[in-house]
DNA sequence: TCATTAAATTGTT
DNA sequence: AACAATTTAATGA
């Protein structure tokens, strides 16, 4: 249950939403949970059970995975509107993976047995949640592409564009609150090389660096940069 | 409002 | 990886 303004609105002009009867939006409106996470926050550990649908209000997430030594890579980042997690609710299994706040951040929180509820009465929801699976599943093609064809400015350019991808970002703003240090972990690569590849891209004329935050003037041209071979 | 300081982030080698 | 420089936010006069 939540009383947030910006959460019920959220719940509201989802995707997934819409197609809702009344008692079921009304449903979810009533079991959905809301929390807020300071950055550096982790909204669930990894190996945890999988007990609710997770959706970004407000902020930014990342979905990584950490070795013994401390090192960490992050698989994801997801912003306004985005929802993750789905798979894990699916199997009702242990999440394989981390999520952690990586700036202040309001999350929605649906409970697993509102998602199986969904699945199982909204037509609307299951095709939401097909686009949702396949955009994922782009997602990680391009990514393993992307690691083993393409050179590290185009890595970090589709790194940068998924962030948009307008199934599972479908509210992001133009200026991403995310330092060089993520930027690095999000593409698999140091802060230093992250540093040089943003320079490029400045230079070309795609985004504006900034302390703190990137300002993407040019996403259409982040994604073309994503899939060129050449350096 | 301004100076001081610590913390975070970026820049450079 | 190490270090320097810069930006931001918090604090207190």
């Amino acid at each position: 249950m939540t009383n947030n303004v910006q959460t019920l609105a959220m719940l509201r002009a989802a995707a997934w939403a819409r197609g809702l009867a009344p008692e079921q939006l009304e449903q979810v409106e009533r079991e959905t949970q809301d929390r807020f996470f300071a950055a550096g926050e982790i909204v669930c550990h990894k190996w945890s059970m999988a007990t609710h649908w997770i959706g970004v209000v407000e902020g930014m997430v990342k979905v990584d995975v950490l070795a013994a030594d401390g090192r960490s890579t992050t698989l994801s980042g997801i912003s306004n509107g985005g929802w993750l997690g789905e798979g894990s609710v699916l199997k009702g299994e242990l999440r394989p993976y981390g999520v952690v706040a990586l700036r202040d951040s309001r999350v929605a929180l649906m409970p697993s047995q509102t998602f199986h509820d969904l699945r199982g009465s909204s037509l609307t929801f299951c095709h939401f949640m097909i686009d949702q699976l396949n955009a994922r599943l782009g997602q990680f093609i391009a990514l393993a592409e992307s690691n083993r064809m393409h050179d590290v400015r185009s890595r970090v350019a589709s790194c940068l564009a998924e962030l948009f991808n307008p199934q599972l970002n479908p509210r992001t703003g133009p200026v991403l609150q995310i330092s060089q240090e993520e930027i690095g972990r999000l593409a698999g690569i140091s802060r230093q090389i992250a540093h040089r590849a943003l320079h490029e891209l400045e230079d070309a004329g795609l985004l504006q660096i900034r302390y703190g935050s990137i300002d993407v003037r040019d996403l259409d041209g982040l994604r073309l940069c994503a899939r060129a071979h050449a350096a």
